[in-house]
DNA sequence: ATACATTTAAATGTCTGACAAATGAAATTG
DNA sequence: CAATTTCATTTGTCAGACATTTAAATGTAT
């Protein structure tokens, strides 16, 4: 057994985490109150409301004050999980120093396999998204952070015309973790217009249900854009070296 | 503002948080101690603990007791970090009732993008592992269960073989928490010689670096294993309707 | 002076008890 | 019957205390 003593509000948690992953506790039961669960597991009230907070923190359980209040199984909602797996994924990049080719590589990757089921589907709103913001990209005095911001939205348009939550969901840390470090790049006019260029070819695949050019020009534009953080680093270090 | 008044440790938490993803406390950087902390933020020690306990549950921190201990920035590890996504993920596809096809969908398409890039760098390693879960597919006796489990490694061992840590946390949610979906489906000698031979394709197409033959794979193996899950639900349903 | 044992201070972990605040239901009142 | 008040329950917060752990400081003997 490698659970050995752990703290005693982590070994709640924990047991109460089980109950609810092996679905003994079921969406929106109540949980005793913590009075009663501090009898149960002998602890004292406040080591159970650590305990309890620390699931709150995973949105596993929410509480309520007041009489018929307590503590609730939580529904997941995919809003909540994006959160989370947003700031995971960021934390994971900037504290593992992931070089920004990596980071690129999961997330065009990844990008690809959603890019063939939009095509597919062809969302009407998702396109008219996708439009909407290749149309901000290529307006003049827009900053590169908000180039950026509608270059991620771009992108989440085309995950989630894929239609499938999941998916979405898993792609929102890649997605949304990269910005980051797309900030740090200087984008000139000429790497605009052809991004610009390149989203454009996306959403005409995908419009048109041509999952295999959709593929191609994500490919160039991972190439395009992997090059781009390539030469935004090498300058960066030119003129801030260790 | 959107941000009224929750708990306090709740606000203290994200106060927290935020220092660390901004940056603004590194790694290892040691935070105030729960006392300082307190008079700080001009609340009780239970209350600071909490907020403490809620980053703990997210990995954020650690805690050491002694006299040099502290609460301390925690470098996010991936294997902490699988963790935290393969729950969530299982939670989010239980609690949503997404459908098996939904989830196979998107495993399955991600997978198809981690193939391409394994199949470029073919680790022997993972390929090892491959072969030697192959090996165990193919033997008579084994349980459903033991089964799935040797497909889920499997398939990390595909994931892992892109040599992309990103990639492979993401995948490991997609790939884990479909496990326990699969356990609901039994597997036909028939079923088993089918999967083992469209693993092998895998694994060839891999070894060969033929990319678009382990996406072709795959792609079959995808349309199979929905086909699969489908029938295994038809057949619960018309067990045990509602 | 070095090696080992002891003490000590600082920090987290836990407990007790109390009060505040919210909230829905029951009791009361018009 | 409707509106109001009361009330019990539950979470949120606080204060203070003690237990436990840990490494550094101190002391002691070789």
């Amino acid at each position: 057994m490698p659970k050995e003593t752990r703290d005693l509000s982590a070994q709640i948690a924990q047991a109460i985490r089980d109950a609810i992953v092996s679905g003994e506790l079921i969406v929106d039961e109540r949980l005793p109150s913590e009075a009663e669960l501090s009898t149960q597991f002998d602890v004292s009230r406040p080591t159970v409301r650590e305990a309890l907070k620390r699931l709150a923190a995973q949105n596993l359980i929410r509480t309520q004050r007041g009489a018929t209040g307590g503590a609730f199984v939580n529904r997941l909602r995919y809003e909540e999980a994006y959160g989370q797996q947003i700031t995971t994924s960021t934390l994971l990049i900037s504290m593992n120093e992931v070089d920004f080719e990596t980071a690129c590589e999961a997330r065009f990757a990844m990008e690809r396999a959603c890019a063939a089921l939009s095509a597919a589907r062809r969302n009407g709103d998702h396109l008219a998204t996708m439009r909407a913001e290749i149309h901000r990209q290529g307006q003049p005095g827009l900053s590169d952070e908000a180039f950026c911001a509608s270059d991620v939205a771009f992108h989440r348009a085309l995950v989630d015309g894929a239609d499938n939550p999941i998916l979405s969901y898993q792609l929102a840390g890649a997605v949304e973790a990269i910005e980051p470090l797309m900030n740090m790049i200087t984008f000139s006019a000429r790497d605009r217009a052809r991004i610009v260029e390149l989203h454009t070819c996306i959403a005409d695949a995908i419009e048109q249900g041509d999952g295999a050019a959709a593929d191609q020009a994500l490919s160039e534009l991972t190439i395009y854009t992997s090059e781009l953080g390539r030469t935004a680093l090498a300058q960066r270090k030119n003129r801030a070296p260790s």
